[in-house]
RNA sequence: GGAGAGAUGGCAGAGUGGUCGAAUGCGGCAGACUCGAAAUCUGUUGUACCCAUCGGGUACCGGGGGUUCGAAUCCCUCUCUCUCCGCCA
C-alpha cells in the first residue's frame, strides 16, 4: 500500500512516478471519485452518528430523571433507518476503495532505472570471469542426468511437469549448499537463524504483495485459507505483522531455508527443461526490518551479504538494478543477481534483493516506536541468499569437467565429507 | 477427537445495557525533592480517520454478524489461547 497521505496530497505527482511502471499502474481519476465520495458519505455518517450518541445519551439521562422519552425514542428510530441506509453504502464504498488502493504498486524509488522492462536494466557491476572451456559444454539436465542424480522422468511421473528427482551425491550437494548459505549468513552476517510454516493465510500473502493481483500464482489449501509460500518472504515478513516493535529491537535479521511453490500460471511453455523454472525449489531467504532512514544502505548490505555467497563459491555473476517496468509489485527498488550458466550461455537470476519501504508495512500493519515514542511503519527488505536449486545448476554447469564429472567447491567441501568431485 | 475456561490500552487487570475510550496498578514521559541517583510526591501518557482557524466530531474492548433509541457488557458465529481426557510422529 502506498502512503495514504501522499496520494492526498499530490495525486498527480505520484501517478506521474507510478506511471513509469507502466500504463494503468494507478487511475488518478478513478482515485479522485473514490476520494470526494468517501468524503461525502463520510461527513454524513459520522455527523449521523453524531446525532445517534446525542440521543441514546438525553433517553439515559431523561430515564434517570424519570421523565417521558418517548418523543426522544421515536427519534432514535427514525435515525436508526437512515442511518443504517448509509452506513452500508460508506462500507461498500471504503471496501472497493480498499481493493482499489490495494492493487497499487509500489512508487520506485528516485535512483531506479526508468524502463518499460527487462532491457532497460541497468548493470551495476560484474564479478568473476565465465570459465574458458576446451570442450564441448553441457547443461544441468545432461550432467545431472549423466551423473545419476538428476531425474526428471521420476518426478514427472510423481507430480508431473515442473518436478525434479535428485538421488545420491547431487542430492547430498543440494543440501550443503543450503547448510552452507545458512551458516554463512547466521555467523558471518549477523542472521538469526529461523523455521518458519510453509503456508500461510491470504491476508499474510496480501501483507507482502497483491493477493488479489497475484493468487493465481499461489497453491492453494483446498477448502482452507492458506497457500504454500512462494518464498520464505511470506513467512517471516509477517513475523512483525500488526506488531509495534521497541526502536532498539531494529534492525531484525532473519535467515530462512525452506522450499519454495510456484504454480507458474502464465509462464507455459517458458524454461521448460531442467530445473530452472520449477512448481517446488529450495532457498534461503534473508529478510530485514529496519528503521526507515536506514533501509537504503540495508539494501546495499543485503545484497552484498547474497553476493557473498557467489563470491565463496566462485560463481561468476553481474549485479542488475531492475528498470521501473521490470520491478515487482511492491518493491521501491530491486537488484537481481544473476549467475553466469555456461549450459545457456547467459547470465540468469539467481536471486533477487528488494527494499520494499513502507509498503509492505502498511499493508500488514508493522510498526516501531520511534525516537519521539510514536508508531512509525517499518521498512522491510529481503533478498534471496541465494536461490539453492539455481545454485546447484550453477555449480553442475561452471565446474563440469570433461569426462563428466564435477569437481565441488572449495567452500562446499567440508560440507560435503572433505570429498573434491562428484562422479558416476 | 471429547469436556471446560478465556481473549479489554505498552503490560497486568477491573468493568454484565446509558454519565465507559474504559477504574486501578506497573511501565513510559515531564516536573518537584537531590551535588547526582534511588526512593517519594505531582502531573501526563492509545490508534486511525473526518470537518475546521481555535476547536469539534467519528470509529476501535480478538474477527464477523445480530438484538436495542443506546452494546466492552445480551445473542449467534468464526479464530486463537489455556486446562483436563483420548489418540499419536
Amino acid at each position: 500500500m502506498i502512503d495514504i497521505q501522499l496520494l492526498r496530497k499530490d495525486p498527480a505527482a505520484v501517478a506521474k512516478r507510478l506511471s513509469t511502471r507502466g500504463p494503468g499502474a494507478f487511475d488518478v481519476e478513478q482515485f479522485q471519485k473514490f476520494e470526494s465520495a468517501r468524503k461525502n458519505l463520510q461527513t454524513a455518517v459520522e455527523q449521523a452518528q453524531a446525532s445517534r450518541n446525542k440521543i441514546a445519551k438525553d433517553i439515559g439521562q431523561a430515564k434517570a430523571q424519570g421523565k417521558d422519552v418517548a418523543e426522544l425514542l421515536a427519534q432514535g428510530e427514525k435515525l436508526k433507518t437512515l442511518l443504517e441506509q448509509s452506513e452500508q453504502q460508506l462500507n461498500a464504498l471504503q471496501a472497493a476503495f480498499q481493493d482499489f488502493l490495494g492493487r497499487v504498486p509500489n512508487i520506485p524509488h528516485e535512483s531506479v532505472p526508468v524502463g518499460e522492462g527487462a532491457e532497460q536494466n541497468r548493470e551495476v557491476r560484474r564479478w568473476g570471469e565465465p570459465r574458458k572451456f576446451d570442450f564441448p559444454v553441457k547443461d544441468h539436465v545432461d550432467i545431472g542426468e549423466g551423473l545419476g542424480g538428476l531425474d526428471f522422468a521420476t518426478a514427472a511421473k510423481i507430480a508431473g511437469s515442473r518436478f525434479y528427482v535428485m538421488r545420491g551425491a547431487v542430492a547430498r550437494l543440494h543440501r550443503a549448499i543450503g547448510q552452507f548459505m545458512l551458516d554463512t549468513h547466521t555467523r558471518e552476517h549477523g542472521y538469526t537463524e529461523t523455521y518458519s510454516p510453509y503456508m500461510v493465510t491470504s491476508a499474510c500473502a496480501d501483507g507482502v504483495s497483491s493477493f488479489a493481483k497475484f493468487k493465481e500464482d499461489l497453491f492453494k489449501i483446498d477448502g482452507r485459507d492458506l497457500y504454500l509460500i512462494p518464498t520464505s518472504e511470506y513467512s517471516v515478513t509477517n513475523y512483525v505483522r500488526e506488531e509495534i516493535i521497541p526502536l532498539e529491537k531494529l534492525p531484525m535479521k532473519y535467515a530462512c531455508h525452506s522450499p519454495c511453490f510456484r504454480s507458474e500460471a502464465g509462464s507455459a511453455g517458458k524454461d521448460t527443461r531442467g530445473m530452472i523454472r520449477v512448481h517446488q525449489f529450495d532457498k534461503v531467504e534473508i529478510v530485514q526490518i529496519v528503521h526507515p532512514e536506514k533501509s537504503y544502505a540495508a539494501h546495499e548490505e543485503l545484497t552484498s551479504h547474497a553476493e557473498a555467497i557467489l563470491k565463496k563459491l566462485e560463481l561468476p555473476y553481474r549485479v542488475m538494478a531492475l528498470s521501473t517496468g521490470d520491478m515487482g509489485f511492491a518493491a521501491a527498488k530491486t537488484y537481481d543477481l544473476e549467475v553466469w550458466l555456461p549450459g545457456q550461455n547467459a547470465y540468469r537470476e539467481i536471486s533477487s534483493c528488494s527494499n520494499y519501504e513502507a509498503f509492505q508495512a502498511r499493508r500488514m500493519q508493522a510498526r516501531f516506536r520511534n525516537e519521539k515514542g510514536k508508531p512509525e511503519h517499518v521498512h522491510t527488505l529481503n533478498g534471496s541468499g541465494l536461490a539453492i536449486g539455481r545454485t546447484l545448476i550453477a555449480i553442475l554447469e561452471n565446474y563440469q569437467q570433461r569426462d563428466g564429472s564435477v569437481v565441488i567447491p572449495a567452500a562446499l567441501r567440508s560440507y560435503m565429507g572433505g570429498e573434491e568431485r562428484i562422479t558416476k
